[in-house]
DNA sequence: CTTGACCTTCCCGTGACTGGAAGCCCTATC
DNA sequence: GATAGGGCTTCCAGTCACGGGAAGGTCAAG
């Protein structure tokens, strides 16, 4: 099977399939004319890949699961450690962008949004003061 | 004023001070020796640009914001909508994870997680159906 | 004079691809 | 047989916003 029917099949980018035999995540054969030789197992290598990457996991991630997905005797704990781990992950981003959000959306509030220069956003971003630090002796916290 | 102390007032490394000249975002001058010697209005850009970087704001919005901080005549409409749009790029990614994170934590709550080899998790992955993931229908996400 | 902190430029690396150029391979048509 | 086209190959460069580290100049203190 050429890349392009396995690109269709996988519904990922040839550019992409080719990354991922680059980085050894694929590894398929090669025809006597140069060009690569999919077996099925390929394709179902590469659909993994798009389902798993799909839901966010890193490459590094998606190649501990193809190996755990490998390994029929492996403990179903260690996939579930890297799942964990990666919700986790995505509940840090979720609250980080949910910060930024209420910030945001409350200067857009007020924010008369009209032909005047009075605008309360920039106003924000330029204030002299830091933010008001509740206990500001000392140590300056830096935010993530 | 050298670059370490610019760093120490906006709370910005010096790396990143460097790459926002590379850029064009800000131009110090230069001392005689070939240091670069900042004004008061290179730190105000600078602690400006930390704010709106925090805020999830490109650089290319940052530098769209600069030149309206800069401009006394601005309308606040022009930065409202930078600002909105932002925050309909935020509310995007949000509602990107939150799926991810309703399929995964599903996954996560199926898996036993012991010593068994049976795992819902990869099952889930390598299912020979195309349909039954939430997160992974419509558009392929790409996590940022 | 030497030490050490600070500054400079330059280049490479990140993650996960994407775009494009230059060129080979295969099939079909004229 | 020549040619057109599509598909395949490799390699190079770019993305975004920096970070790491090398090689070397500058400055103040001891």
């Amino acid at each position: 099977m050429n890349i392009g029917e396995v690109a269709k099949r996988s519904d990922l980018p040839a550019k992409t399939i080719r990354y991922y035999e680059e980085i050894g995540l694929i590894t398929p054969l090669r025809d006597s004319n140069g060009y690569r030789a999919f077996r099925e197992s390929d394709v179902h290598k590469l659909i993994f890949l798009g389902r798993a990457r799909a839901l966010g996991f890193s490459i590094e991630d998606c190649r501990a699961l193809l190996a755990l997905w490998a390994d029929t005797g492996r403990a179903s704990a260690d996939v579930r450690a890297i799942a964990r781990q990666h919700l986790a992950e995505i509940d840090r981003k979720i609250a980080d962008l949910s910060r930024m959000r209420g910030t945001l959306s409350h200067l857009v509030d007020c924010c008369a949004g009209d032909d005047r220069p009075d605008c309360p956003i920039l106003e924000q971003l330029s204030a002299e003061e830091d933010a008001p630090a509740p206990a500001a002796e000392g140590t300056r916290s830096r935010p993530a």
